[in-house]
DNA sequence: TATGAATGAGCATTCATTCAT
DNA sequence: CATGAATGAATGCTCATTCAT
């Protein structure tokens, strides 16, 4: 509580900051790209959202493009390896898995910034192929392989009807891509047109979708 | 006849050309912002593809971004009011009428260029508050609307379960969305990657969620 | 009155447009580029104000500087050279002579659109050296030189006391200036702030002249 | 003493280049738009002759109008308040008083670059109404208010004739103005045509007035 | 002749990027 | 490291001019 402390206190406390900038401006950078688009976001804007100006932005990231590319890859984490481990740990139904993967990735992507990279992948993808390929290869492999690995693990054990897994995939994605684009695009400008509640959303779709997949003794088509 | 010919034939190549102007840009602009955005799309480049100069473009459209609109308007023609009518009349299954719905809308929508406006509607929403407002108005709530009649007539008619039509409804326009953006986006970056075969998504999409829906007897999730 | 005629009528109207054409176009041309300038008047707007195509200005005119040229020689009536003769022969004094110059002038030339040629060329003289050397030489020479040459009788006469007479004519030539710029500038804008009755400024402007210049016995500055 | 000197001296040269920018930029604008008019100026020459780049010129005014606009407002201070004191206090003959204040124009005014702006006004008005309308109030009125109340003071102490007051103003201020256009068009594209020495102009042109408008006993027009 | 669609050079303005401080 | 003034290439848009009809 001396004086020096404060000094010191105010010494780190800036010192953190400045190793919190990249963060910030990645953060900064990420909102903007995802509301109007790697073009029409201006860098001095960028710069103003983290709070500092227009010389720092380029002190850390050399061009408007590396900045896009640093934000998507900040926040591409690979988390599904991790995750496959923690779902070959699983023990119990198959479609209580697919329910617990649903929350956990609503939790930890769809619920978070993290899920506006999904949006701006989609909107930009054709300008930046590269990255694109990239984002394929590090996000959504892994991603529908998981899922993938899940459907299989339900029709081996006799809890899910042999069903076309590499096209039924897309039955588990597409409904977490829709929630993230919604939640990004249209329904950012209209809310009162999307009261969607995200967690019924998600519990209805894994419903529809366990009933349809799941064996049943006497069912037909 | 010979002199009433001539002046049907002055309808000269210049006054065709006049005529189809508009249409011929509102092609190319449609192609450009679909594939790099409205930002990211340079006028001059709308005009080139079109087969005109620069200033040619903005003789039809005052500026960029009434070019914009234009696109948009030029193909969200309510063909919704159409098909209503059209499955109204169906008769037969609502599983059939189902199927049958998404087959149309893959001929007539989802495999044409104005599935593009999908894309860009989704990717520009927040640059174009007014125009999302608009594209909700009259080609969202349409199309929900018309999903929403075929999963009420299916439980009314006790074919279906009697499920959350709200939420359910996003449970077919998901898929349908997914397919669009993965075609103009990440499927247009890396073809090899996304080898899809729309039919038989559509079809493996359809049969998963009829198997959700349709009721049977003895179910129990 | 035969139907004959009244085609040959049509026919002879048509033809007097047409040799009327020029005319209507300078005309228009005068009236915008007094109001807003070479710069900002549109071609097309000239067209449009004399009912006639854009094609058809730059049939006659090849460019618009070329109007202008048009426009200013066409309104630069070398009036004075007859004026010239018209005052040698006035008998009477020369106050009353100077009297009559400046009404005539006023009825002939301040009250007209030929007016709009001297706001025109004063404005636009920087831009055009040329022509404004030609306006100098067939309108303010000889203008002045008439002026000059009153002067000069008046004092030859003993009517007029005997002033430095070359800066003495810009005594007359500056109100004339004056009420044209007024007429044509500030005075078109805010005419609730010019309500200027011409008539009685030129008399008064006269008056006052004519009283400093007029040669009295007992007088002192 | 020395460490804070160098505290003082950063106001180092890019900063104090900062500083002079806008007025270096105002400097320049007069000069072009006086000579070339509003529509003809090109921005980037503009920049050019005040020795930056053109994007800099856009870092200060955010138009090429509002450009114009400050030019305007930079050169139209209201000097008139600070002469109406000044000739308030004058003691002498109202003659003697107006050739001062004709004087006294003609160096502050006549003389310098704000001319520029008279003819930059009467050229432009109509293209800038409302800019107009605030010179009107700012120099015009002011001007002829001034004017007016030394004509007032003449008549009041029987120096003067009691003349039309409202119009026998522009007896004073034609001439002025009428100088003033002289030397920023046609006088400046042919000065061997107007070598006009102002200040035996101004005289000449008091001369005549005043003689036109002291009373003097046994006169008649 | 008259038209008006088409052209493209030209200009205002923006914005990523640099660099002196 | 941080700043923000300065830059100039890039782009939307205008308008004089052309030319097929």
């Amino acid at each position: 509580m001396s004086s020096t402390r404060l000094a010191d206190d105010s010494q780190s406390r800036r010192e953190r900051r400045k190793e919190a900038r990249p963060g910030e401006l990645l953060d900064a950078a990420l909102d903007l790209f995802v509301e109007k688009g790697f073009a029409a976001t201006r860098s001095e804007e960028v710069a103003a959202r983290a709070g500092v100006s227009k010389g720092t932005l380029f002190l850390y990231f050399p061009t408007k493009e590396e900045l896009f590319k640093a934000v998507v890859r900040e926040n591409m984490s690979g988390r599904f390896a991790e995750w496959q481990e923690e779902f070959m740990k699983f023990e119990g139904s198959t479609a209580d898995m697919a329910r617990h993967f649903m929350r956990v990735w609503w939790e930890r992507i769809g619920a978070t910034r993290a899920s506006g990279i999904t949006k701006l992948m989609i909107s930009e993808a054709r300008n930046f192929p590269e990255l694109a390929a990239f984002y394929q290869q590090e996000v959504i492999r892994p991603g529908t392989d998981l899922v993938r690995r899940i459907l299989q693990r339900g029709i081996a054990r006799g809890e899910f009807r042999p069903v076309d897994v590499e096209y039924a995939v897309f039955g588990v994605v597409a409904p977490m891509i829709f929630l993230i684009m919604m939640k990004h695009s249209l329904g950012a400008c209209a809310p009162q047109d999307y009261p969607l509640d995200p967690q019924r959303y998600v519990d209805t779709q894994m419903d529809m979708l366990l009933q349809g997949l799941c064996a049943r003794p006497g069912a037909q088509a």
